[in-house]
DNA sequence: TCTTAATTACGAAATCTTTCGTATTAGCAT
DNA sequence: ATGCTAATACGAAAGATTTCGTAATTAAGA
């Protein structure tokens, strides 16, 4: 199940954060870009029937948690996009990511380290 | 700008095979997904229009090609999908794409090198 | 108990994307 | 020139996603 870009919004923001209310996502997502309560509530509720998250009862509101994995959904996002954009080449993603200089050398050597592990498990 | 996932399939196209006409392009689509003749003619006029697609008069068809470069938009839906999926950190994505091993040895191989230049390049 | 404020529920409008039917046009073969 | 076919143009329906207004509900405090 594919979330949209304002349903991984939210998702992002319950994986950061833990458990919220409706309220508490609103304002969050309203750091960002300025929302409506109730446009971000039916929101929930639509996730909520798909699946998406999971809720509980606290006096009168809900508390929601996600109830997706954040890796699962991420591996699967970042499947999809590779398979779009970069037809199926994991190798072509990596280099024009890393292409891009955004990277520390911090960054670059956990990558590298990564890179040891794999070959060495490929022997 | 940034394509629809249909417009980038066409763009996909065209960016392996060259320029080509509504025809050509449809029928390619067709090798995935059925696809009605005017359904990809609206879609690249739609392309046409927003600047997409550049076209020119050959007898009594068009022949498309892309206006928009292949490294270019990558690298730009890329920098957007690191965004909203990665937190806006490269270096998430690509432990993520590495992690789930479908890589080749000698395209790891290609990453490594890469690494060494960017770090060549830091010092 | 009654009112108020916070919250949910729900329907529907607005917007964006995709799909397709129909009409028009233009070249080619006869 | 005429008719046939391949192609374009265009509008609008269908689908998906996002946004929001309004009504119903409920807890808490006066």
């Amino acid at each position: 199940m594919k979330p949209t870009a304002s349903e991984l919004d939210i998702l992002q923001i319950l994986w950061q954060n833990g458990n919220m209310t409706v309220k508490d996502i609103n304002e969050e997502i309203n750091k960002v870009k300025e929302t409506g309560y109730t446009t971000t509530l039916k929101l929930m509720q639509i996730m909520h029937e798909k699946g998406l998250l999971s809720r509980e009862q606290n006096g009168r509101s809900h508390v929601y948690k996600a109830s997706i994995k954040e890796d699962d959904t991420k591996s699967s996002l970042l499947k999809y996009f590779i398979q779009s954009t970069f037809n199926g080449s994991t190798a072509s993603l990596v280099m024009q990511a890393l292409g891009d200089h955004k990277t520390t050398r911090e960054e670059l050597e956990m990558i590298r380290e990564l890179l040891n592990d794999i070959e060495k498990g490929k022997k």
